[in-house]
DNA sequence: ACCTGAACACCGTTCAAGT
DNA sequence: ACCTGAACACCGTTCAAGT
């Protein structure tokens, strides 16, 4: 499967160029149009959808007319990664518990990461400082407080629910990008590799060789979110006794 | 700074080229001496310390040398990780209990990674599939079945810790190769920005800003270690009613 | 059996030249 | 004021040629 061949809008028999096709007669560039654009390729969920050669095409316009509108090419990713941001906050329903928001901000993220995974595997360490960016602080922190934490206890849990969520759909977001092989190899380790150790060296492994198998990736991520909550939870009531 | 520059096994002045001066006379190349090359130019911290053609000048050899002893670059990160890995399970002492073990676990992960950051960024992702990563799942379900978990509890929950040390760490290597731009205007955003903002848009931030401002890396990578013990004692303790 | 080095197909980015 | 396109300094990797 090819990369232009998995692009809907670029249909291969088609003779005019591509720039043809996308470039609205005589308009110019802007920001907006290139951040659409970016996010279009970026959903395309290949590990080489979003570059700037790509993004040139998707334009019809020469690569470098990126750099009109944006310093460099993390200024553009911080940009979109923003506009993702927007659509997790979207996806949040009004009404909820503490608990529940931050469930529904997990779920939300998780769903935006696996839906541009080259943004979100990018941002797993980074931060945007940007408009959508302090709205999901504001929504942690009120979380947070509503558990019963305030002050520097807040911060600190503040930092390790947000660090921890953008970590956790990163890597979901990464393993997307991975090659089948890529993919492959990893998955086998579990349903082959470990239920052949020696189980004299590792009676561990060998014990739960079975369950580990069976593991899910959508197992994993609820234990992941539930830890949070729980140490919240947890952290209130300490203070609170 | 320049690449050169920092490196001390290559000082500038000498004439004859490095090749010649890390070159075993007569010897050839082996898996053995790649790795530890990769060990060393990856201990530099630079964001590009790990290259293929920057592992040929290390090894005084062509880059493509490599070639004859690993299928691809990412055959050859994988076994350097599982090294790093074996330093991590060199540094954990004996006859501590399940929680002092978790944090020697996560302690040991997070010198090694900001030993060789780039490695470690690289792997925030991934499984090794080799050696030393058997013995820290091993390690790992030692602590949980300690801690109470059995069967399929226990599986998840090393998934939980398993992943979830490797993306804290990763991040804080990803971080540590960030230019210092990039981390200037992150560290920007808490002690500034975040004190800038709308008090009426964003009530909760502007209660903490100055708490935000004062978190450190230390005290979130403490809470989300602590979060992950937390989680399986308080998973334990409801299995165990 | 292993190493070399040219070459290929990519990156992000700069800059002089166009309009 | 904005876009183009050649060019630069990189990547990882392949392959024919050397020894």
């Amino acid at each position: 499967m090819s990369n232009t061949a998995s692009n809907p809008s670029t249909p291969r028999a088609a003779a005019p160029p591509a720039r043809a096709r996308n470039r609205r007669s005589g308009s110019q560039l802007s920001p907006e149009t290139i951040i659409e654009a970016s996010l279009r390729i970026a959903a395309r969920g290949s590990a080489d959808a979003f570059t700037v050669r790509r993004l040139g095409e998707e334009l019809g316009a020469d690569p470098t007319a990126v750099y009109r509108h944006f310093r460099d090419k993390d200024d553009l990713l911080l940009e979109v990664a923003d506009r993702t941001l927007g659509e997790v906050l979207d996806s949040i329903p009004e009404g909820l518990g503490w608990q529940d928001r931050i469930r529904a901000l997990a779920d939300g993220s998780l769903a935006v990461a696996l839906k541009y995974p080259a943004v979100a595997s990018a941002m797993a360490s980074r931060t945007t400082r940007r408009a959508n960016e302090f709205r999901v602080v504001e929504l942690i922190l009120g979380a947070v407080t509503e558990a019963g934490l305030t002050g520097a206890e807040a911060a600190v849990h503040y930092r390790m629910v947000g660090d921890s969520l953008l970590a956790l759909v990163g890597q979901r977001a990464a393993y997307l990008l991975f090659s089948a092989e890529a993919r492959a190899a990893d998955e086998a380790s579990w349903t082959r590799e470990y239920r052949l150790v020696d189980p004299v060296a590792f009676p561990q492994i060998t014990a739960v060789a079975e369950e580990l198998a069976q593991v899910t990736q959508d197992g994993v991520y609820r234990a992941r979110v539930e830890a949070l909550i729980t140490a919240i939870e947890r952290r209130a009531a300490e203070l609170a006794a």
